[in-house]
DNA sequence: AGATGCATGTAACGGGTTACATGATTAC
DNA sequence: GTAATCATGTAACCCGTTACATGCATCT
């Protein structure tokens, strides 16, 4: 259950709807934790029942028809962020589709092997540039969220705030350069095997 | 869906019950996707009745009243697990607790901080010497699981057998290594933030 | 007028976890 | 005889995904 974790501590930073968040979770900030539309709405709706935030509502458009909902975090919400943050958690288990097939990659021919390096090694490199970009923004405090955070935190602990933020996204750089070296040592791999006839 | 290309990959070494599936999964190979035991019977039963794989059904005790299944994997079970393996996937979608988490010890006392970046190195230098044993396993041939399945392959694919897997768990092993010592400049990051008076 | 994108949802389904149930074997 | 462990399951629940629905706004 940290979705609704990590929704809070968005929403600390300042009120925002559902489809706000929905933005904020894939394209930018919050990439250490995936999460679709649909699944934000709810927990949105949830956590308003159990009054960790309250919703604004308001109207949308010209007919007055439709309605958006501008979600804040109560004192209750804050405690159970707090809360949160400060317990150790279990490990997320492994569940790694790319290594899992790999290990059987002698079932398959070796081009289809060379296939799945060569997207893994895409995948990563991409998400490397943008962990690097995210981590610059980060240090120039540039981002709008990082914005509104520091805005409404004394200035002693702005440091603290961004040093915390760039020390995790500079771990999942490190991490998307060691997926990229992996997958181009998996390259070499087959070519040596195939080079050497085991395949 | 990947727990059943795990189980037939695992059963093309030899027949297995549920039980010793388990085991073998938690325990010692296949620590890259993880399953529950429920889970596993469960995805056997429903494998069974898609004919990817046959069960012998042997009575288990003395009284014969409680019986166990060991599966085989069948024709259609093998050119399924050739199929998924050739096949590209979508990356998984990241999810993670600790980076998430840190993400926000913005929020947290520096010792709630330090306990949780010592819990993560804790932990992952545990997994690392799991990887590092077990690669050395992988080399020398030794695990039970890699000499059923060595016994069933031409010889001259053995290299190309053992070759991918211990590439897979070294670069488990790479990232259980990246995991410490991000855990580790963590530490240095609080002990620093804390005698700057950021925190 | 129709397509595309913004914005907010609901419903059905599937995979995974936790808790519970049951029987057999081994060690004390 | 009782506790622990081996072994096989079922059931309820929760989280997350996919597909669908709806309304407004903008561009052509």
């Amino acid at each position: 259950m940290s979705l609704r974790h990590a929704l809070l501590a968005t929403l600390d930073a300042g009120a925002m709807t559902g489809y706000e968040l929905a933005k904020t979770f894939d394209q930018s900030a919050n990439r250490v934790w995936h999460a679709t539309h649909p699944q934000i709405y709810t927990e949105l709706r949830k956590l308003e029942r159990e009054n960790l935030v309250v919703a604004q509502e308001e109207p949308r458009g010209t007919q007055g028809k439709a309605t958006k909902r501008a979600y804040t975090v109560t004192e209750a919400g804050r405690e159970e962020l707090c809360r949160w943050v400060a317990t150790v958690e279990e490990p997320t288990l492994p569940r790694d589709v790319a290594h899992l097939k790999a290990t059987y990659f002698e079932y398959a021919p070796p081009d289809a092997a060379r296939e799945q390096f060569a997207a893994h090694r895409a995948y990563h490199a991409e998400q490397l540039r943008r962990w690097e970009w995210h981590v610059e923004q980060l240090r120039a405090r540039g981002t709008d969220l990082m914005q509104r955070r520091l805005a409404k935190a004394p200035k002693e602990r702005h440091a603290a705030i961004v040093a915390y933020k760039v020390h995790v996204y500079e771990g999942m750089a490190e991490r998307a350069r060691a997926e990229v070296a992996w997958a181009e040592r998996g390259l070499a791999l087959v070519d040596e095997l195939e080079r050497d006839g085991f395949m």
